[in-house]
DNA sequence: CGCGCGCCATAGGCCTGCGCTATGGGCGCC
DNA sequence: GGCGCCCATAGCGCAGGCCTATGGCGCGCG
């Protein structure tokens, strides 16, 4: 799916250590390599984009024009990479942590690692683990003190732990654009419409299904949730996500989960009247205070950039 | 800069293709590779990362929880890496094109890809070619008739040639959070202040710099720009902010390019009073109407996401 | 209840490609 | 005019990648 002449990561790293620092030399230092691989690897990269990227003189080495353009989307590849690389290291086991922390599955990937970034900032030190599964074993894994701090997106809170609302997690649903129903996205579903439409939802046990078929229920007036003929049942979010946008369906996924794909316009999101899909997020603890560096973390959640509802 | 165990941008979209198609053979195939090949690869980014991201069963193989974050955060970077690469593809000459375009450095890296973005979305197969150079280099091209439509960023507007504003540009000063001035960011700067800053410019002839430089004798009610003795002057944007990020002094940039590093916390911009550092950015051809596809690029830089200034 | 199929892991051999050291050329500076 | 800095080229050794072939496992179907 990427082209086969993109460049490296590692490449791409070189590259901004070049730009940044001025020279091969130095760049192909800062990475812990000789300089003439560093040397092979820029002319490799500029042979494969077939573009001229850097001027060499005998002073060092400089950008051109377009070599800056290709700098900054690197930047943002690497950035990317960071995220992913810091994300990474919490969920790591081995290491001396300081903060146990045991989330839910869209807390952990949308919100977490940018109030982790946050808490950082102030403590550099801090290291923190993260444990990711489904709301009812964070509770578990809280009562148990496993951890200090459970994050979870359930409606129901549970017994004998403490807990404070720490935002909120919206469900949308979500079409290609070319999708028949794309172009009603003005005038609402209803919830009695659900069980005609080709549906993609989580499998059983999933927060996310789960929170859509009470909403349905409520809404019908119903105990049980009804009958969905036409919907099927996919195993992953991601899944859920690339059946829609290649038009097998309507996914029904967390907002954060398609804020991308609606930004870039490869997702359109359906309206929906008479449904109750935002619930509530809680930071949940034992005892009658959380853990210091919990509550710093609950600052943090609350505070600053809430999610996007 | 990067940790060594950082998986490669190929693994990466391999998990991302297991986990929209469910099975480690699928996904070979959709990147033409043996299956094997794959599943040798998913086991190696499994130790790298030191997670349990597949569950792989006797009918397929999906993820865990923590694979999921972990493929929310690859599509990330995975994005990006799109991005470089449809950039790139405009940089190239070796296509053939129905819309050639000439821009100065900050539109092309920063607003030219979302546009081109939303022009094809309405005509797929639309060829654009970029050259990317200086203002005054852009309006040569488009004179000499080697592009249809030029877009610059300086302030005066080249004779002979029909314009349109398509949004504005601004500079900002940054520092990194820690620098001494950061501290009186609420009390803005005087253009008198100026000469006494550690500034970090572009070299002579960048339009940055230009900009930068005839704001200030505008303020100052002189013809020329005042002395700045504290100034350095560096090659490209990124060595700017990477020396600003390292509290060298006071970088002076296009907000584009502060951006990321202003949201991320780590870069502060410092409040300026008295100096125009806001330019028109300009839609520039030859003849009365611009070509039918040049308009409907001005069309989409006007009327949908303009830059923030 | 056993056979078969689909899926994934392992084994072995080949070869590309990457990294290193050593060396040469070009340019500015003292 | 020589020296130092910086980058490119050359040559070599090794690791790690990809391939084909094969084995094991679980589920479904006859």
């Amino acid at each position: 799916m990427l082209p086969s002449w993109t460049p490296d990561l590692a490449t791409l790293d070189l590259l901004l250590s070049v730009a940044e620092l001025g020279s091969v030399g130095k760049a192909a230092e800062a990475h812990g390599i000789a300089q003439p691989s560093a040397s092979a690897k820029l002319t490799q990269l500029e042979r494969r984009l077939g573009l001229s990227v850097l001027v060499r003189t005998s002073r060092g080495t400089t950008l051109t024009p377009v070599g800056e353009a290709v700098v900054a989307w690197a930047r943002e590849v690497i950035a990317a990479a960071h995220v992913l690389a810091d994300g990474v290291l919490t969920l790591r086991h081995d290491r001396a942590v300081r903060l146990r922390v045991a989330a839910s599955l869209t807390i952990a990937e949308y919100l977490l690692p940018e109030w982790l970034l946050v808490l950082r900032r102030h403590d550099p030190g801090l290291e923190v683990s993260v444990i990711v599964t489904n709301s009812h074993d964070v509770a578990t894994e809280v009562r148990a003190g496993r951890v200090d701090l459970g994050l979870i997106e359930s409606p129901g809170l549970p017994d004998e732990l403490s807990a404070q609302r720490i935002g909120s997690d919206r469900l949308v649903l979500v079409v290609s654009p070319g999708y028949p129903l794309a172009a009603r996205a003005n005038s609402p579903l209803r919830p009695a419409d659900m069980a005609d439409l080709a549906l993609l939802v989580r499998e059983p046990g999933s927060g996310t299904r789960d929170t859509f078929l009470s909403a349905l229920a409520t809404a019908l007036h119903r105990l049980d949730p009804p009958a969905l003929p036409h919907a099927s049942e996919l195993g992953s979010t991601t899944t859920i996500i690339a059946t829609a946008r290649a038009g097998g369906g309507v996914g029904v996924v967390s907002a954060h989960a398609a804020a991308a794909d609606i930004a870039a316009g490869t997702l359109v999101e359906l309206s929906v009247s008479g449904l109750a899909l935002t619930r509530d997020l809680n930071a949940i603890w034992t005892g009658s205070k959380p853990p210091t560096l919990g509550a710093d973390l609950i600052r943090v959640a609350t505070g600053s950039n809430g999610p996007r509802t």
